[in-house]
DNA sequence: TAGTGGTCTAGACCACCCT
DNA sequence: GGGTGGTCTAGACCACTAC
């Protein structure tokens, strides 16, 4: 296997071995080659694949055992596809075995409410840019998204902005600073006439209300996100270490 | 600074490092001493030193930036309590500032329901110990806490079982199985009547219904948890990494 | 330019599991 | 005993930031 230099070598391991599970080269329960064989066959050293493997392991792609081996997790699609993010929301209609599809709604700006000020840390009244969308699984309509973005932090024209990029996109196109973390509160509630509406909500059962913030490296925050989701429809699983 | 040999150097200086940033030897928003003098000072190699760094990294307890330097995250409390679990509920409690209290409401055992088996993958209708039980914030009802432990897993008497221990330090005495990850599903849900007695909810807003699966590092499901959740009293939050 | 964190190597020794 | 993962070291070189 040959290692192109260029780009960070663990990187480059990392990418063949998630990309020889996600294959099935290694099947599910089946006992990888030793930490040694596998640095010899990429021609790096054992400590960069053990690097590789310490991650994975924490993300519960593989289970390490002492004196016996590492072995691909059983359950790989149950745990990979959930671990960690809740936030890209095409993501998580994908892990459900759904097609994603994005609705733009309104994109707009105008000027913080003082409670919208607060959370992201701006100057009362200044202006940010409110996008409203509607994230379909299949076509059916499961998580009604408002995402605010502080005018002040964008560096190119705001016109260009497209309401198809995932957050993550439109960060990396449109600021500076990139995201580091997000923090999310979830909440149960009421639905309201014009969200039944929307979402096609025939019934009164309540829906799931998450609240994001999103935070550079520098903990300024970036992007405010207020939605309401479909949890009948779109399971929301959680994947946590105990360690 | 001297190492005791026995235990994994790494845990030790994983140990002395928390203990300062919790002690606020080293500031919040303060540069760590340099990994090179931190391994000299500690008597080991920088590379000890980077592995324990990349963990309080990933745990945004420190923020590293290449070519300047390693900080303290300027909002420790807010980010260190928050990180990781959901599952234990008394130090939810604690890390929203509450005294945390449980009420063992019963113990029993029983059999369990063809849908429970399923989850707890045991043989249909075999024994499982129940245990109900109340989280309160100070004094005030919190969550209602259903856990359903297998039978079979147990390695001592069921009778010495106390409601008052966390989940994990039930699992550390009474299995043999050690917990390695958890599962959570969150729903938003209606509260039935005598839910609403129970917890002194009285209005119609809905609750937060989690069911949590807790795993061996096999894969085998140790434990069953459905949990109600008051999320006005007791803010659920999650902090995740973008990376 | 000096100093920091980021990447990577080569190799030693240990603890543990299997047969 | 032989092989596996777990721990730890010493040191090289690079990329970046501050001054």
């Amino acid at each position: 296997m040959l290692i192109q230099r260029p780009k960070p070598i663990v990187n480059q391991v990392a990418d063949i071995l998630r990309e020889r599970i996600r294959r099935q080269t290694y099947l599910p329960g089946d006992r990888l080659p030793s930490e040694s064989d596998l640095a010899q066959e990429l021609g790096v050293s054992r400590s960069t694949v053990r690097t590789v493997l310490t991650k994975f392991a924490s993300e519960r792609l593989i289970i390490r055992r002492q004196g016996d081996g590492t072995y691909v997790n059983e359950r790989v699609e149950d745990v990979a596809s959930h671990y960690g993010g809740i936030w890209d929301f095409s993501r998580l209609i994908e892990a459900n075995n759904y097609k994603p599809s994005i609705q733009t709604i309104s994109i707009q700006e105008r000027t913080a409410t003082s409670d919208e000020a607060i959370q992201l840390e701006i100057i009362p009244q200044s202006n940010v840019i409110s996008i409203v969308r509607l994230f379909c699984a299949d076509d059916r309509p499961v998580i009604y998204a408002t995402n605010l973005f502080p005018k002040e932090l964008f560096n190119v024209d705001v016109n260009r902005l497209n309401g198809n990029l995932p957050i993550h996109e439109m960060v990396q196109t449109f600021y500076t600073d990139q995201i580091s973390y997000v923090t999310s509160d979830i909440e149960a509630t009421l639905v309201e006439a014009y969200l039944k509406e929307i979402l096609h909500w025939n019934n009164d059962q309540p829906l799931l209300k998450l609240k994001e913030i999103f935070y550079s490296q520098e903990h300024k925050p970036l992007i405010l996100g207020i939605s309401f989701y479909d949890h009948a429809t779109l399971r929301l699983r959680l994947v946590q270490s105990w360690g």
